[in-house]
DNA sequence: GAGTTTGAAACT
DNA sequence: CAGTTTCAAACTC
C-alpha cells in the first residue's frame, strides 16, 4: 500500500481544505503491524504517528519480525520482494511502495480519480495491471481530471468532469495546469509500461520486431493532443493564434493498419513540425516584452516533440535498415 | 467532529 | 478463487 504518510506534503483535500492528517499513521486495531498501518507496508518503524498500541517500533521488535515474517509466508511479494533487513533502509521503502503499486489498483466506484485509488494517489496513471472499473485516470486525461479534483490547478482553468473519450473534443486541462514535468514523467512513469491510453490497439512501428528503441506514435499523438489542446485553451484566455491539432485530423494523424512508417506519416511529421515552428518563432508579447511561463512550458513540450519527429522522420526514412538509434 | 464511503488487506 | 469481514483513510455533512 502506498503510504498515506506521503501526503504529509500535501495536505490539500479536494476542496482545497487541509487535511486532518498530518503525518504517520493513527492505527486503532491492527497494532500497526498489518498492512492496514502505512508505515508498516512501507517499511518503516512508526515515528510520531497517532496510532494506538503500536508495535511497528523498535520497543517491540519481535513481534515485528514475527509479523513480517508471517507476510513474507503467505506473500512472498507482501513487500515487494525485499528481505526483512530492507525495513529500516528508507530508499528501499519507497522502492516497495513502487512496487506496490505496480500491482495497480481495483477500484470500482471512484472512476480512479479520488485519492482512494493509489494510483491517483500517487498521482500515476492506471495501467493495464489495473483492475479497476470505469477508470478515467488514464493517458493525459487522467491528469485532466486530477486537476479536477484539486491538484494543484489554477482556479481559473478548471474544467468540468468528463468521460475519457468525450474529453478529446473538449475542454482539455491546459498543459499548463498538468503537474510539473507531467508528460515527460510519463513516458518514464512506472506506470507508464502500459497506460491506458485511449487508443484502438497498440501496434508496432517500423514494420519490425527490435527492441523499441523509438516511441511509440501513438503514446507521443496522445501526450501532444493534451498539449495542443492545452494551448487551444489557452488561446482563448491569452493568444488566438496558438497550434492547434483536432484529434481526427485525418491529415495529420493517418490511421495505418499495417503498422509502419508510410509516406503520409512522414508527410504529417513534417506538417507538424512546421506547426510548430511557425507558432513559437520569436513569440514574444509587445506588450511586456517577456513570455508567460505557460507559453514556456508549452514551448518546452512542443519543441522537444518537434526534436523527437525530426528524429522519426530520419527513421522512417531509413525504413529498411536497421537504423533505428536517436 | 461525527458519520459515511471507499478500497485494500485479511480472512474464510 | 470468490465472497465476506476488517481496517484505516478519504470524504461528506
Amino acid at each position: 500500500m502506498l503510504s498515506r504518510g506521503e501526503r504529509e506534503g500535501n495536505n490539500t483535500d479536494q476542496e482545497g481544505v487541509t487535511g486532518r492528517k498530518q503525518k504517520g499513521c493513527r492505527c486503532r486495531q491492527s497494532k500497526c503491524l498489518k498492512l492496514y498501518c502505512d508505515c508498516f507496508a512501507s517499511g518503516v518503524l512508526c515515528n510520531d504517528c497517532d496510532c494506538a498500541a503500536c508495535h511497528n517500533n523498535t520497543d517491540n521488535s519481535f513481534a515485528r519480525e514475527a509479523a513480517v515474517l508471517n507476510l513474507l509466508d503467505r506473500n512472498p511479494n507482501a513487500f515487494n520482494g525485499k528481505p526483512p533487513s530492507f525495513l529500516i533502509n528508507k530508499q528501499a521503502a519507497t522502492d516497495t511502495k513502487l512496487g506496490l503499486l505496480s500491482r495497480g489498483c481495483k477500484c470500482k466506484r471512484t472512476k480512479c480519480l479520488k485519492k482512494y485509488c493509489e494510483c491517483f494517489q500517487a498521482n500515476a496513471l492506471c495501467s493495464d495491471n489495473c483492475k479497476c472499473i470505469n477508470c478515467e485516470n488514464v493517458s493525459a486525461l487522467g491528469a485532466t481530471n486530477r486537476h479536477n479534483v484539486g491538484f494543484n490547478t489554477p482556479d481559473n482553468l478548471i474544467c468540468a468532469p468528463q468521460s475519457s473519450l468525450q474529453q478529446w473534443n473538449s475542454c482539455p486541462a491546459p498543459l499548463s495546469s498538468m503537474p510539473d514535468n507531467y508528460i515527460l514523467d510519463s513516458l518514464e512513469s512506472p506506470m507508464y509500461s502500459s497506460p491506458k491510453l485511449p487508443y484502438k490497439k497498440k501496434r508496432s512501428r517500423l514494420g519490425c520486431n527490435t527492441p523499441k528503441l523509438v516511441p511509440d506514435l501513438g503514446d507521443l499523438r496522445s501526450l501532444l493532443l493534451a498539449a495542443s489542446e492545452s494551448a487551444t485553451a489557452n488561446a482563448g484566455l491569452q493568444d488566438k493564434n496558438r497550434i492547434c491539432i483536432k484529434p481526427d485530423d485525418k491529415e495529420l494523424w493517418n490511421e495505418s493498419e499495417s503498422g509502419i512508417v508510410e509516406e503520409e506519416d512522414i508527410q504529417s511529421c513534417g506538417r507538424l513540425i512546421q506547426l510548430i515552428d511557425a507558432q513559437y518563432n520569436d513569440e514574444v508579447d509587445p506588450q511586456t516584452k517577456t513570455r508567460d511561463i505557460y507559453m514556456e512550458q508549452e514551448r518546452a513540450v512542443l519543441e522537444t516533440f518537434r526534436d523527437c519527429l525530426h528524429k522519426y522522420m530520419k527513421v522512417g526514412f531509413m525504413k529498411g535498415t536497421n537504423y533505428y538509434h536517436f
